[in-house]
DNA sequence: GATTTTCTAAACCTTTAGATTTAGATAAAT
DNA sequence: ATTTATCTAAATCTAAAGGTTTAGAAAATC
């Protein structure tokens, strides 16, 4: 919970001059923030919240030079407290999707209400993720195709499944860049049993060398007893 | 815009008969919807979802047996007009995010007010995405972290860096797996160029074999031109 | 009981990959 | 003007990987 008492801090970053004062005094005549900086270039921005350490900052994504998105990801590994809150013209999906990923905490389009900057403000600064309802959607119909996207492969067709439970213990041990002589070792099997492990794994994959049995493996969601830990889905 | 002379059509799943039988109620009173199905078991509810495509469905996604999660991607892959709100008793970040990655498109918390269901499916069903701002802030907060986990590999010390242009190339081609003759085909420089290549990669990066070199690329965000143009960082 | 699958292993051979050295031709930087 | 970096290329060698066949033992399936 955010002190009261305390102003909160804003810093602004856009390349037009016009829509900074604008939106300046819309927070001065609105709000009681207190406008620690403002700037048109997005060094110059990262420099301010260096400097300034501020609560808010307030940055337009359609920026030339260094793009808004890289300035997001540069501020977020500052390791501040400082919270992004995207300002754009337009509510592209991927656009919302890479700034969020990024680090950012709200997303505003500027053709919204004024009260609706205030307010998300407000709330990011209250520890919440702003994002209108409709940015809402789009953000998740992009994530969910993307993640799908991501999944498609591990399912459908794969010729993974083929493989017997010794076959994919070694090729576990292949996709780790690991040779025979290692493999045996781990295995406690000879080098010549390996290799037929190992043959047997490219006709049943369709391959011919170790690489893109191990590609194969790594785009067709092969499962490591390591990667089965941390996957997600 | 969904038609509003028709009743919105509903299929309740939750593996506690009571919660059930609740819920179906609460539907019956609060709202015109019509429950064209309710049952205990997920199997039996992706058959009613087959059979009845209805608008939406409620799921309890902490069900022993076939999981929440796994149902949500069985109904999400029958490529229908259906539409998930996921039930459950926890806020649990991980859960969240794992269920609106499976395509879930509402969370509902079992514990919230009844009004608040109603209001779910309603927005729900008319295209939107139903987050309760708490759960919005867990997810994006899970998110942020995940894609963070997965950028951060691509960042910080990078051999990668090292690389000429040159280099470049011939590293893209061993991440598609050809071999010596192949990419001095496709460069159009002779084998002994590529090896002379390859060796100076392997120290850069610090390796030994083609294998690990695709790794170590694969695992530090190397871009390809293919897949530059599908990454979202 | 017979058959198939899986895991094990060897022998034999061919090909590719990798290590190392040397070196010429440009191009860029000091 | 002279280093330095980059791209090119060859020769030579060793080690590793890959291909093929054959085969025994155990377990699972028919």
């Amino acid at each position: 919970m955010r002190d009261f008492n305390k102003k909160l801090r804003v810093v602004l970053i856009d390349d037009n001059a016009n829509h900074l004062r604008g939106i300046k005094e819309l927070i001065n005549i609105e709000s009681s923030y207190d406008v620690v900086g403002t700037t048109t270039s997005a060094n110059l921005g990262i420099n301010l919240v260096k400097k300034y350490h501020p609560d808010i900052v307030l940055m337009d994504i359609n920026m030339p030079e260094k793009d808004g998105l890289q300035t997001i990801q540069a501020i977020a590994k500052l390791g501040l407290s400082t919270k992004v809150i995207a300002l754009s013209g337009y509510d592209d999906s991927d656009l919302i999707y890479r700034a969020m990923k990024l680090g950012a905490r709200g997303y505003v389009l500027k053709t919204m209400a004024s009260v609706k900057l205030i307010n998300a403000i407000e709330e990011v600064a209250a520890g919440k993720i702003y994002l209108p309802s409709v940015l809402t959607t789009r953000f998740f119909e992009y994530f969910q195709t993307t993640a799908i996207e991501e999944t498609k492969a591990a399912e459908g067709e794969n010729l993974l499944t083929s493989l017997t439970s010794r076959e994919n213990e070694v090729l576990e041990l292949l996709t780790e860049g690991i040779n025979y002589k290692s493999i045996a070792g781990k295995l406690i099997i000879s080098e010549t049993t390996v290799k037929t492990h190992v043959n047997n794994i490219f006709q049943k994959l369709q391959v011919n060398d170790r690489t893109n049995a191990v590609l194969y493996a790594l785009s067709h969601g092969f499962k490591t007893s390591k990667s089965a830990a941390m996957t997600t889905v």
